[in-house]
RNA sequence: GGUCCCAUCGUCUAACGGUUAGGACACUGGCCUCUCACGCCAGUAACAGGGGUUCGAAUCCCCUUGGGAUCACCA
């Protein structure tokens, strides 16, 4: 297989959850890696459920998590003539046939077959009567009774299905849409997909679909069916287990790059490698290194990664997915040198960008908020003249680097004999407003000395104030 | 219920017949320290059970048990 194609097939019925995110990521990551194209098919065919919303979600989903597409988006409702062309010959050739059983009578084959304890399954009343397309007729498959149907599986191995387990299902509906299984086979075959990367919950389909492909008469794509991802309670992730829409993990602060790491670590791996970049993951990513067993979603470990990615990412390009925190937290932030000097002073101590984003806030409100539950508390008259004497030494600074501050606390610890213990938490509460924030040296590195010296000077001010 | 898949610490996983069964998250101690974090060090914790095969099984086979998926004119 020269030339890889995968794709990436969603139901426009949803966000985009979880456990789609990792399909697509498998698939996008798996063409990356070996050079090949990787396409986006969106599954229309059900009318009643799939919206414009849920396509539009898609697209953002995928858009955030960065994965891009080379082909497509291809939208099966579009595609018509197509699956018409194909369900044509499969009939004209014998693989197929005109149904006219109603639903009722159906329904009645399977109570009858419950009733005798058989599978309940077509009975092939209309197989052989060779009729022709009407008014409320469906197409049905002539599926082997006899035999097996082999799925070669690139994850799980050789799976052999008995083919009497299979009935005369259906192609095309009566409302001249195909069926899933249809119109999978006759895109894939299309647009020439060679490797299929799905989860696993699809294997019951694929001997379906391979005697369509033998139908067809076109080769077998190779088929990697990826483990589920379920919930803590070991079912299948779904929606009351909380988050489950890609996006609401954008919107809880969490990094694209975080996101894929964590999700490409569930049910694959790579040595004791934790941590990937995506540029690593895409080198790395082979299909031999899925795993066969379903995993458990686990937000906390998902929460440690991406503190760990927040930590290795450059300020610079952490600013830009930061910046709609700030906005909407009503922080009056740009993309300069003082966001990225202060993001460097929250980055080991963020485990989102949400969270960074509220510590930035003392970085940008002016003038500090100083109340008298924290402020009452550490700016006492007897720091008074440390804070005097400290904004004095400052102030006569030329240069504000950790270096010169460090040099200045020496000589005001010195002069009034105290640990640096003791002036720091008041300092922090004059600069910050709070007990706790990044260092003190950092953060009047960052904050420059025009601000460094107003908060000094406003906080002296509160002391004489309440005397 | 039928069919199919799966089975290593609580969780994600490594091990591709021979290891004191490793790493990560979480948890618990300690160190560092201007607060909070980060970081560093240490510790608790697993081969589901039973039969085989083999000089030797977490690794191969079978059974049991457990979990999951799927049984549509949904995808």
């Amino acid at each position: 297989m020269a030339f890889i194609r995968t794709r990436f097939a969603p139901s426009p019925t949803g966000y985009l959850h979880v456990g789609g995110a990792r399909t697509a990521l498998f698939n996008w990551l798996y063409a990356r890696h070996t050079g090949g194209t990787f396409i986006l098919r969106i599954e229309d065919t059900d009318q009643v459920r799939s919206t414009e919303p849920s396509v539009q979600a898609i697209f953002d989903a995928l858009r955030w998590l960065e994965i891009d597409w080379d082909e497509g988006p291809f939208f099966q409702s579009q595609r018509l003539d197509v699956y018409n062309a194909h369900i044509d010959r499969l009939v004209a050739e014998g693989h197929a046939y005109h149904c006219t059983c109603t639903p009722e009578q159906i329904e009645a084959m399977r109570e009858k077959a419950r009733a005798t304890g058989d599978k309940p399954r077509y009975d092939g009343t209309c197989r052989e009567k060779g009729l022709a397309a009407c008014p409320g007729s469906v197409v049905r498959f002539k599926a082997p009774s006899t035999g097996a149907t082999l799925v070669p599986d690139a994850v799980k191995g050789d799976i052999v299905f008995a083919n009497d387990e299979l009935d005369d299902f259906v192609l095309r509906r009566s409302d001249g849409m195909p069926t899933y299984n249809f119109a999978a086979v006759v895109d894939d075959v299309t647009m020439q997909i060679n490797t299929i990367i799905r989860g696993d919950d699809h294997v019951m389909n694929t001997p379906k679909q391979i005697l369509i492909y033998n139908a067809l008469n076109q080769p077998l794509p190779v088929f990697a069916h990826v483990p589920m991802v379920l919930g803590p309670d070991r079912t299948r992730l779904s929606k009351r287990h909380g988050a489950t829409s890609v996006t609401a993990y954008r919107d809880m602060g969490l990094l694209p790059d975080a996101f894929i790491n964590f999700l490409a670590r569930l049910g694959w791996s790579y040595g004791d490698q934790e941590f990937f970049t995506r540029a690593e993951l895409i080198e790395k990513f082979t299909l031999d290194r899925v795993g066969k067993s379903a995993g458990i979603f686990d937000a906390v470990k998902l929460s440690a990664l991406n503190a760990d990615h927040i930590k290795a990412t450059a300020p610079q390009a952490l600013a830009r997915h930061l910046l709609p925190f700030m906005q909407a937290q009503g922080l009056n932030a740009t993309d300069d040198a003082y966001l990225h000097g202060a993001i460097a002073t929250l980055q080991a101590r963020s485990k989102t960008l949400e969270e960074m984003a509220r510590q930035a806030h003392f970085y940008y409100t002016e003038p500090v908020a100083l109340d008298d539950q924290t402020a009452g508390k550490f700016l006492k008259p007897e720091v008074l003249e440390w804070l005097r004497a400290l904004a004095d030494r400052l102030s006569a600074l030329t240069s504000f680097g950790e270096k010169d501050l460090e040099t200045v606390f020496l000589q005001v610890m010195e002069t009034f004999q105290i640990k640096l213990g003791k002036i720091a938490q008041p300092l922090r509460v004059a600069l910050t407003g709070t007990t706790v924030s990044p260092g003190i040296f950092e953060i009047m590195v960052v904050l420059g000395k025009e601000r460094v010296l107003a908060r000094l000077a406003r906080a002296i001010e509160y002391i004489e104030k309440r005397g």
